[in-house]
DNA sequence: TCTGGGGTCCTAGGACCC
DNA sequence: TCTGGGGTCCTAGGACCC
């Protein structure tokens, strides 16, 4: 068992909690166990789907992503529960402390899953052993079941962790892929769905050795740089790394949400937006970032959707900017069509330290001269001293960061504009006419 | 009265710059 | 008198995953 991998190799697993929102609630609730559990969006509402279900559940034909009136009707005794978020960080939080204690490589995916990798781990013995003591503890501490991949790479170790359900462990060495990976249908291949599947059957490729042995040339050419890179993963191939430090950078915070029913009223979608504005400002400033671009969803009644977006010049947080921008975009970009989902998204996130104000501020004239630029920085360096980080300028316009400074207000484009010294005050102008 | 909500990554075209 | 060729940034859309 103890040289099971060649020695330079790495060896991951790939930690896939079973249907984890339901689990979850039966260990909150033993009573629930053993009967057909639903996690559903929004059980009220008319469009609730199911999110997760126990495998009781799935024994009566419910899946994730079905209807709930659907679900309903295949299991009239179905158990259904909107989900409590809360509930499931904390368990999450629970199985990622239980994964830290073998290794200080481990990343997590989502909520539910993440990768460990064990390859010095060896003092908690073979990677088989260390494999069934974390699934154990996760079982007897949290009371939560999971499946386990053991192998050389993430693709492999996910793959694997996908093979026996619930509570399985399974090995997928090098070795393993043309017996074992090669014969399954190619949508089994993680990373390959509904769109890519229809592209590589055209192809002629149905399985996963099919993909395996594919032209790469073909490949590029219908499915990008996707394409090549499948055929590396089928072929058992896959570099990266286990990188704990990967879900702290997160990219973008968004709130969206599918009305009740389809709205073509423009005062009651901008409260609508008004409420996601509220709701993403909050996520911001929980997660300590500003926006430094925002976005809009709009999904219509007929289910076209379409994305509008801006790059902002000052990074914002605060819910009645998010909420102006949006209702910028909001109403020069809606056709005025009955509206089913609205969403708002930030994204380009920075922190209040790197958050810097912009101000770019004029344009001179093509024939401006140098000097009167020395003077404007030196106007801006009376007013904010040594705290400016940065400034880049050409003859003919500056750009300048200064740290943000709350919501300072006083140094704004009126107050650049008359105390420049190539422009006349105001009062002066008056004074002429 | 069919199909949620949270994300990531890739592509592709146009603007703009050198 | 006929226009190249990179590179980056921005925006929109789409595929995919949990």
């Amino acid at each position: 068992m103890k040289h099971m991998y060649p020695k330079n190799g790495r060896v991951i697993l790939h930690v896939d909690m079973n249907s984890f929102y339901a689990s979850v609630e039966m260990a909150y609730d033993p009573s629930l166990k053993g009967k057909p559990l639903a996690i559903a969006g929004n059980p009220e509402e008319r469009r609730g789907i199911i999110v997760t279900c126990s495998y009781e559940a799935r024994s009566f034909g419910v899946k994730t992503t079905m209807p709930l009136w659907e679900a309903k009707k295949l299991c009239p005794q179905l158990i259904i529960m909107k989900p409590n978020f809360e509930r499931y960080r904390a368990a999450s939080m629970g199985m990622f402390d239980i994964l830290r204690e073998y290794s200080v490589l481990v990343e997590p995916v989502s909520i539910d899953e993440g990768y460990v990798d064990i390859t010095d781990s060896y003092e908690f013995g073979s990677p088989l052993e260390i494999a069934e003591t974390i699934q154990k503890q996760i079982f007897q501490q949290l009371d939560l079941p999971c499946s386990i991949g053991i192998a050389p790479n993430k693709f492999l170790a996910k793959m694997g962790s996908d093979m026996k359900k619930p509570m399985g462990i399974t090995v997928l060495r090098k070795r393993d892929v043309p017996h074992i990976l090669w014969p399954m249908e190619v949508e089994e291949m993680h990373g390959v769905g509904k769109k890519t599947g229809e592209k590589l059957r055209n192809l002629k490729i149905t399985t996963i050795g099919d993909l395996a042995k594919a032209d790469e040339v073909q490949l590029k050419a219908a499915l990008g740089i996707n394409g090549p890179r499948l055929k590396q993963k089928a072929n058992g191939n896959d570099s990266r790394k286990v990188d704990p430090d990967s879900a702290a950078e997160f990219k973008s915070v968004g709130n969206s949400t599918t009305l009740p029913r389809d709205v073509t009223n423009q005062r009651e979608l901008l409260q609508v937006f008004e409420k996601l504005a509220g709701q993403v400002s909050s996520r911001l400033k929980r997660k300590k970032v500003l926006a430094t671009s925002l976005g809009i969803t709009i999904r219509y009644k007929d289910r076209k959707t379409i994305t509008r977006s801006r790059k902002l010049k000052n990074p914002i947080q605060q819910d009645d900017e998010i909420f102006k921008i949006a209702k910028e975009l909001f109403i020069k970009h809606w056709n005025g069509n009955a509206v089913r989902l609205l969403g708002i998204t930030g994204t380009d996130l920075v922190e209040p330290q790197q958050a810097v104000k912009q101000l770019d501020l004029f344009s001179y004239e093509k024939d401006a001269k140098k000097e009167p630029l020395f003077q404007t920085m030196n106007l801006l360096r009376k007013k904010y001293g040594s705290k400016i980080i940065d400034h880049a300028g050409t003859l003919s316009e500056i750009n300048i960061q200064v740290p943000k400074i709350g919501t300072d207000t006083s140094f704004n484009k009126d107050f650049l504009h008359n105390s420049h010294p190539m422009r006349k005050p105001k009062e002066e102008k008056d004074d002429k006419s």
